[in-house]
DNA sequence: ATTAGCACTCAGTCAATCCGAGTGCTAATA
DNA sequence: TATTAGCACTCGGATTGACTGAGTGCTAAT
């Protein structure tokens, strides 16, 4: 059996309708739908094969269909291939600018949230590629010294070096100018063992302080070490019933909270098949890689800040979410975000 | 009437009963209460005086009792008047050091809410007092300079400053000079208007920038901002029949998110009764500032990283908390919390 | 190939009923 | 006088059964 042209606008139908209502579907309703001109029986026949086929499935016997996983991921890669629809409104369409970026990843999990009332996750961006724009030691007291390490985009990481004996005032000086001059606008992969023996040498007896600096670079810009999660939302599961049940909301929530899960999907990149698209990913169900999110669809994408500064946005609902609305709320928020980038 | 000696065994009884079974206690149950030889037709009228009193009260007609806010309240203060019991365990006794307050923080919540199965939360301290350690300025790049501040206690901060013109690195040299020599060592309340004028005199040409750094450093130093607040166990509160409800459990997940709503918690300090003792406090139900909470109990505590860095920890739970094992475990967490701060 | 019609299924709702834990009150008791 | 035993009563919660209505599958007619 295929899908031929009818079962196409029939599951779609069934879909788009339960889409709005979150009850079970019958033939009734749909033989009421405009440009379908047939009685509930025949389409109670289409809807027998097209459950035969693993598109959609009864609750119990004897009651309207809902979309299986399978019903959804056809739905939506449909979706994705037909030409986006805009967005009309987004209620506060301005993403304030922060010389924060925190601030702004905070402001755009909340925006993503109120918008589309379902729960919304930001990542920091992953800053691999970046290019080190300077570093700055400075003794802060007899037995540390703070690494300031600043890479392009700005993002500034702190790091506190704990020395055995003091170093004078002169030292650092040196040590700073040794470091910036070799190492200033390289990006990571550049700064091979070649080049940290060659800082070595030239550091003389300081070796160790110049190893833990180099450390302390790497271990700053290292990308899982450094990658931050702001949700926001998370009380909009209560909203949508078939999540609100105490066992899979206490998961939901504590999956939000601990975010160790969450970072699987911001970090997992499947770009196999056709549903990958404007860098929107759609996992339904127990397609995302978090068991808790079995029950949910979750709809990310990567959106870049310059060159190599990748980060990811998610909105995690019901199966039964908006698909069409959160991708293009998703869209404009990349946009704007992308804007915010070129301003800076 | 007034509460004898034996009101107030019962009291206890049905409160201590009520803590661990969550149900209403009824007079049976309390008359096989070991210490106490009376009937249940005794008890019976002795509750009944109790809740005349208002310190319990029936869910429904003939039902048994639970405690009211008032019973509760009770009991907290005459518990807290008892010298503390051993917490005899906590799982894991360790925070582990980190060289990022922030992370011992985040840990410290952690502990909390795995310790006693209720949410917890940990602010960052607020550092008013803390003096200044030193101010390094750094140009990134041709518009913008970058100032780090770091305070007592190892709390840097990072700020950019964006310049009109572009400043040569001799003048940065200098004006890392006068910053330091003068501002170093000192607490906020000490850099004074007249400072700031003499600061800026020095600058000459440049007295904007130094204008901008002074900002700079209130701004960055001024707790309100810098305020944070970690949570952990959010979910824990799922497992509270009481709270677990959707529309209370929304709006408390709600509030663990906002955070806006914490801070007044956090910020708040009432010291005007006998509940605070050890920087222990108390809110039953509708004591607490926030109206989400209005059905749970939350325990606060302060502790004190040194001269005048304090933060506050606390713990939400369902008004029939382990007040016992809560305040035990949060003092436990103070010592730990303080031994960090000594040895680093 | 489509449709009308019919028998059947099943979740959900409502009322009736029962059960048991618990109370308040009264009368007896120490 | 304080305590207790006993009894009638209350009320939430669980159980049951009847009923409804939305929906189905199947068959026979178009």
């Amino acid at each position: 059996m295929e899908l031929d042209e009818r079962k196409i606008k029939i599951l779609t139908a069934v879909i788009k309708t339960y889409l709005e209502t979150g009850e079970p579907v019958g033939s009734r309703t749909i033989s009421k739908y405009t440009d379908l001109s047939l009685s509930s029986a025949t389409i109670r026949n289409e809807m027998a094969d097209l459950e035969e086929m693993g598109y959609i499935l009864q609750p119990h016997t004897s009651s309207g269909r809902i979309p299986t996983d399978k019903g959804y991921r056809f739905y939506v890669d449909s979706l994705m291939e037909t030409k986006e629809r805009e967005i009309e409104d987004m209620k506060e369409v301005v993403l304030e600018k922060a010389d924060q970026l925190s601030e702004v990843l905070k402001q755009a999990a909340k925006l993503l949230a109120s918008n589309t009332n379902y729960a919304a996750m930001v990542s920091t961006p992953e800053i691999h590629r970046n290019k080190l724009k300077f570093i700055q030691l400075s003794k802060v007291d007899e037995s540390s010294i703070l690494a300031v390490i600043v890479v392009e985009g700005n993002i500034i990481k702190n790091k506190m070096i704990h020395t055995e004996a003091p170093l004078d005032d002169d030292t650092i000086l040196k040590l700073n100018l040794l470091l910036n001059t070799h190492l200033n606008g390289l990006s990571l992969e550049k700064i091979n063992l070649g080049l940290i023996t060659l800082l070595k040498e030239k550091a003389g007896i300081h070796t160790d302080v110049v190893s833990s600096v180099i450390d302390a670079v790497a271990d700053a810009i290292r990308a899982d070490e450094n990658l931050e999660i702001y949700t926001s939302g998370a009380n909009n599961i209560f909203k949508y019933p078939e999540l609100a049940d105490n066992e899979m909301a206490s998961d939901i929530i504590n999956t939000f909270e601990e975010k160790k899960q969450l970072e699987k999907m911001v970090t997992e990149r499947l770009m196999e098949d056709g549903s990958e698209k404007n860098g929107i990913q759609v996992y339904i169900g127990s397609e995302a890689p978090v068991p808790a999110m079995k029950d949910c669809s979750v709809v990310t994408a990567t959106y870049e800040l310059g060159e190599g500064m990748r980060g990811t946005v998610g909105i995690i609902g019901p199966k039964r979410m908006d698909y069409e609305k959160v991708m293009g709320t998703i869209k404009k928020l990349m946009d704007q975000l992308d804007m915010i980038y070129r301003n800076t």
